[in-house]
DNA sequence: ACCGTCAAACTAACGACCTTAGTTTATTCG
DNA sequence: CGAATAAACTAAGGTCGTTAGTTTGACGGT
């Protein structure tokens, strides 16, 4: 059906996302991209909508991998453990795909349906670790906001600047799930 | 000296920060900020070097005001009362600026000694929080990581997104800063 | 086996931006 | 009052993103 390359919307996203990690998220443009299909630029717009469109698939793809991820490591856990291989499953994705980390945790601007269900399906499994510490309603909520931030706040800085100094990150991430632990396990009950 | 408009690299600091809040760290420009103070774009590499240069000193204010406003909060106070009055002047900070704050804390991609010593003057304000915690050593430098990742997350996902819901995000705020708390006042101690 | 259809590629062109090189101009100092 | 200097300017080149209009080639039905 199409004269020659025979591009998908998916292919882009495919090469889009590792050129992402060459160049970091200010680095993908629709130029490189076309170059590294062998096409010209306009050709692009058969299959996505201008550089907005691209990087809302992108940041799309990374919610979706990151939800999975997610939901992988908490299978079959609970409590502490849930909590560790959530949180090392966040961070190693964060580390083996640092562009498309940024990029997806980059504000969007706009509300857009996809994306935000997207996002709650991360949120979801937060949750669900949270509900093995017997945390509900409201409780529960603020410590997805501890957690969240948490999480996002470490592995921002680690990806950023590789928190300098030659002390271990990997313990400091450890030290980090131990005072967690310990906060969700007492602190965060109704006790205002 | 000059022929007419006297621009100084200050003024154009000064412009540019108010753009950064009013356009988001990315409409930030030269075209922008030449039509901003009345001429042409490549009169500005006279006081700036180029795009980048201006990130550089917008990124050096944010770095040396973000540590004068955290150690005036500090002064004065200990224990909690200064971790609570730091974490504030934080989160004030980044919901103030929003813009320069997010270009602030990008990662930098290059080594620069004088942005890399404001940053630490940064984290200096941090360590004699923790001092106050009597914490030292390696301990305190995996609890500055902590409150870094934990101050760093909950602003980058308050103003990203505002967390969406209509839960308080200063309610979730105030029970971060009790666990941060708790945590640092038992499980930092050196027992692993 | 042919032809029309249609999607996917292309070319052309515009506008925004960053940057460099070379020129003008006004102020200040000798 | 004249020359030096620093800050403005004009001109020009390059990269991008985007839109509009054109070509092309594979597929389905007659």
């Amino acid at each position: 059906m199409p004269p020659r390359p025979g591009l998908t919307t998916e292919r882009l996203v495919d090469v889009a996302s590792t050129l992402i990690e060459r160049e970091g998220p200010n680095g993908l443009s629709l130029a490189r991209l076309a170059k590294e299909v062998g096409v010209k630029t306009p050709s692009l717009y058969n299959h996505i909508a201008g550089l907005q469109g691209l990087q809302r698939q992108l940041r799309l793809r990374g919610l979706d991998t990151l939800a999975e991820t997610l939901s992988r490591a908490a299978m079959g856990r609970a409590g502490k453990e849930a909590l560790v291989a959530v949180a090392n499953a966040y961070r190693d994705f964060a580390k083996q795909q640092p562009g498309l980390y940024t990029l997806t945790l980059r504000s969007t601007e706009e509300n857009d349906a996809d994306i935000q269900q997207a996002g709650r399906r991360v949120v979801e499994v937060v949750l669900a670790v949270l509900r093995g510490y017997g945390l509900e309603g409201e409780d529960a909520l603020h410590a997805t906001r501890y957690l969240r931030s948490t999480l996002h706040g470490f592995v921002s800085l680690e990806i950023g600047e590789g928190f300098g100094l030659e002390l271990s990150p990997s313990d400091t991430f450890d030290c980090i799930l131990d005072a967690l632990d310990h906060s969700l396990s007492t602190s965060f009950r109704r006790d205002k």
